[in-house]
DNA sequence: GATGAATGAGCTTTCATTCAT
DNA sequence: CATGAATGAAAGCTCATTCAT
């Protein structure tokens, strides 16, 4: 007496969730060298051999995982930028980030997770990885600067290029909070912000 | 006739030389566990066996590395501070910072190297570290910022924390040209102090 | 479908045993040093890593193997005690032994590997071992010799130091047994007591 | 101006000397495959390149001492079975060995070091080896106690045989020595050769 | 002859991956 | 589908041996 098809689907996909699950929880703890497949499949409740079956190699677990993070951030960022207000829009973006950050939230990881992501691997899957964040995170935030440009919210320049060194202070600001636990607060939205409107 | 022991002192200081910098690429590449001794015998030209003439562990080498470039860092500091025009001295120290980054300087290599030291090992040897880290170059800078907030050229607020956020856009910078290559430029100098005139 | 839990159990006592088999005689041959776990896992048709899950190191091996034969040997003598005849007992735990080594039994092998235990092994973990060969072999043949001392069946002296020296020669000719091989054959066994009765 | 033969001759055999000694005393102490060259250089205050002058190999060195040992041991031996009397000779062979090992002197740990010879290496050169030790040092015995039978001195038996058990007896004391410490004392002359006598 | 820097094979150990069940 | 025993490549590290000086 088989399982049905829809049976079969539906516990697959909810161990594909546990794994990337568990998988995240551990890569941002330990980075990708010193997360073991022991270490993920004991997270998620499960045997290695069943990770196989999910996905080829964990390489691409990792890869997969950055993939996610970096969808939904840019999910986020078009969300918001609907309304028309690049500049509040930038804000709101940046406050929630920044409030991750401070909290420990998973999502402040990602940030460190995909930096990670490139310098541990072969050049080529990266590439494919790089035209995503391009892509998506990036491009999509030189957009609302170029908006923001137009509108006079903020100051003239390369947009791709101010957009990069926006990621550039939030990724510092996350790598710091992990560096330094309690004893750094993250800075106010303005003063992350302030290169933008000097 | 064996060689004197100026022709012994000569080879071990450049043997260690050569070693030193190749590790220190290959750290910052691709990180400390994902970084093999074979790796840095090969950047080096030398055997791995000699590696161990000179450094008695792979987390030894490291931990050195961190150290040296550290070291180098507050010396820095410490000779420009001397003028007394706090907001001049840190933007001669920014310039440089960002100079050495464009230009992939090995100093430059020492933020990513920083964080990295964090991931990956245990507790005990970091906490050393980051004492002296906190100690020489944060709280050096902290006191730079002081002295400039007292003279009215840097914005108020708790001189440790801009020193820490001021640190992490370094931080942030180094590492998103480590990952973007040429496709990043890093920022003027005015981009980076912004929040500290606000 | 997965083994069951009594598949497993089986397939790994299976294996330890192979493990345990090979590793003794491994190191009766070539001592601990020269022994590598490669050497083992050829000898049990098994990889090297495979060891591993079984033993945690190569000095975990070894003490276990150390203790086996300590508590094969204690129970041996401890059976045998029992019928109030420690001249009638030792002689046939004796002959056993005896004949055990003219058969290069692996149980003979103890003596041999004992000797081993303390060379080569820091000093800690050998202590514990020491006190348990103390304990339960030298100690419980010493107070069978002096039951037979207070029978006037042995000469008199210091038990446990009479119970040393038989052990020794014991050990001896364990040694040439190895040694000599098929030239060298186990002496009988009123020889190897002979000085109990003098 | 340089040295004449014969200083050459002079210091090559003192430096030879040397490393003999220091070979010895290391792997008395430590064992053959935990005793490094440089272990060796050191206490022979010498650089490790210079014993390749005069040994080719760590095996050699040591099946070198072996050797040494052996002839020094027959030697004795020799001396001793002038004057027509096997029990009282053989007596004071034993009592002198049994002193040695009693006081821990180097020439008593010969008989581990030269059961050790055997077992960690090839099994070519240990023939001849084997050899040697049959000729010189069993068979020599072996006629000592063949003499003392013919004088009714000894009970019958193999001779050859019996002076194996003979040294296995020596052995194990040495062994056990080396094992227990201070807490075995070694037995009287009598015991040890109370087999002989029964 | 004498040195010790340098080599590289080989060791113990880990872990991504496979596969019989 | 799910398991975990088993594999073997590769890591960090040691040390016998070589060789430029």
């Amino acid at each position: 007496m088989p399982r049905t098809k829809e049976q079969n689907d539906q516990m697959s996909a909810a161990t594909r969730k546990k794994i990337e699950t568990a998988g995240l929880a551990c890569f941002v703890q330990k980075g990708f060298a010193l997360t073991s497949m022991k270490d993920i499949a004991k997270a998620a409740g499960i045997s290695t051999g069943l990770i196989y079956r999910h996905f080829a190699s964990k390489q691409e677990l990792f890869t997969q995982l950055v993939d996610n993070t970096m969808m939904e951030m840019a999910e986020t960022i078009r969300f918001l930028d609907s309304d028309g207000n690049p500049s509040r829009t930038l804000t709101q973006v940046t406050s929630g980030l920044l409030k991750d950050i401070q909290g420990n939230e998973p999502i402040s990881q990602y940030f460190i997770l995909m930096t990670r992501s490139l310098l541990a691997l072969e050049p080529l899957p990266q590439m494919s990885e790089l035209k995503k964040i391009d892509l998506l995170l990036f491009q999509q935030t030189a957009r609302l600067i170029e908006e923001g440009q137009k509108l006079g919210e903020f100051r003239q320049g390369d947009p791709y290029q101010l957009s990069l060194f926006f990621f550039s202070v939030i990724q510092g600001v996350a790598d710091m909070k992990l560096f330094m636990g309690d004893r750094f607060m993250v800075p106010p939205v303005e003063d992350v912000m302030a290169f933008l409107y000097s």
